[in-house]
DNA sequence: CGTATCTCCTGCAAGC
DNA sequence: TGCTTGCAGGAGATAC
């Protein structure tokens, strides 16, 4: 599951090898993504210089003269760059062609992610696509303010922890790190979020920012090996405290660590510790 | 508007 | 061994 730091660490990794080098091809093996890779995609990029690569949450944007190609890896999406030549896997559904002598691969097996074309008025804007426009700010940010969380959450009764993963709050929580920013502050994932404290959840802003600034760095480790398809997302090797921890003692307390589902999301807490 | 539920899909694990 | 079944999960769409 990419979580933002696994996109923010694709985005440092390729940035390198695809910043100002021409698109030639783009190969679409398999339309069939969330939203079907637009037909026109390939006429539209060949030849195209890709100026850039941001990061808006967990969308990538890649910009050319030409249009924005956005894509977001879904739950089981990966981006690599290959050797030419390098057999396709299965469920490699996108590649193309770098002048850089790179192949780039769109890896999905569960084709959650998307490759969308903006143009027009949201490649002069990209901020003014739908599925960009409501977002919320960026963790790392300063749009990220010490009250973002306790202003925005007056009058919620959903549970902090679904308020934590609406990326219209805060963009690029996802459901390990909602679980490992509860834990660290103490807080109960079912609690509601309109009826915490301005106090704890300064705590838990900065536990958020702290956790992934982490959790970048160590992705960052991986960077040198991330051309030729040997990354490793830089959360495995992060000690996650409670996430997929259920049954195991609490690393705090002791106490067995507790599971429920929170819509359908796996949600581990520990009883004594969180409150 | 806020909240909860549904939905897409496939790999994997468990059960028989 | 090989089949069936259940499940996870990002986040937009939909229903209330």
């Amino acid at each position: 599951m990419p979580e933002l730091p696994e996109v923010e660490t694709t985005c440092r990794g390729l940035a390198p090898h695809v910043e100002g080098r021409r698109i030639r091809a783009l190969t679409v093996h398999d339309a069939r993504l969330r939203w079907p890779v637009p037909a026109e995609l390939p006429a539209m990029l060949a030849g195209q210089t890709v100026t850039g690569i941001s990061r808006r949450g967990k969308y990538l944007l890649f910009h050319t003269a030409a249009g924005i190609m956005m894509i977001h890896l879904g739950m089981s999406g990966s981006l690599r760059l290959v050797t030419p030549g390098t057999p396709r896997k299965t469920h490699d559904h996108l590649v193309w062609d770098i002048d850089s002598g790179w192949e780039l691969r769109f890896h999905d097996p569960r084709r959650f992610g998307c490759c969308l074309w903006l143009t027009g008025a949201q490649l002069a804007d990209p901020q003014s696509h739908p599925l960009l426009a409501s977002l919320g700010p960026e963790p790392l940010s300063a749009d990220f303010g010490d009250d973002h969380l306790f202003s925005q959450s007056r009058g919620k009764s959903a549970p902090v922890k679904s308020f934590l993963m609406d990326s219209h709050v805060v963009v690029g929580v996802g459901n390990i790190y909602a679980n490992e920013a509860l834990f660290r502050v103490g807080i109960h994932p079912l609690r509601e979020a309109g009826r915490i404290g301005a106090e704890r959840y300064l705590r838990l802003t900065e536990a958020i920012r702290d956790i992934l600034a982490e959790a970048i760095t160590r992705g960052g480790t991986t960077l040198r090996d991330f051309v030729n398809g040997k990354g490793e997302p830089g959360y495995f090797q992060q000690e996650l405290t409670v996430y997929g921890r259920a049954g195991q003692p609490c690393v705090r307390c002791g106490r067995m660590l507790k599971e429920v589902r929170l819509s359908a999301r796996s949600t581990v807490y520990c009883g004594h510790c969180q409150h």
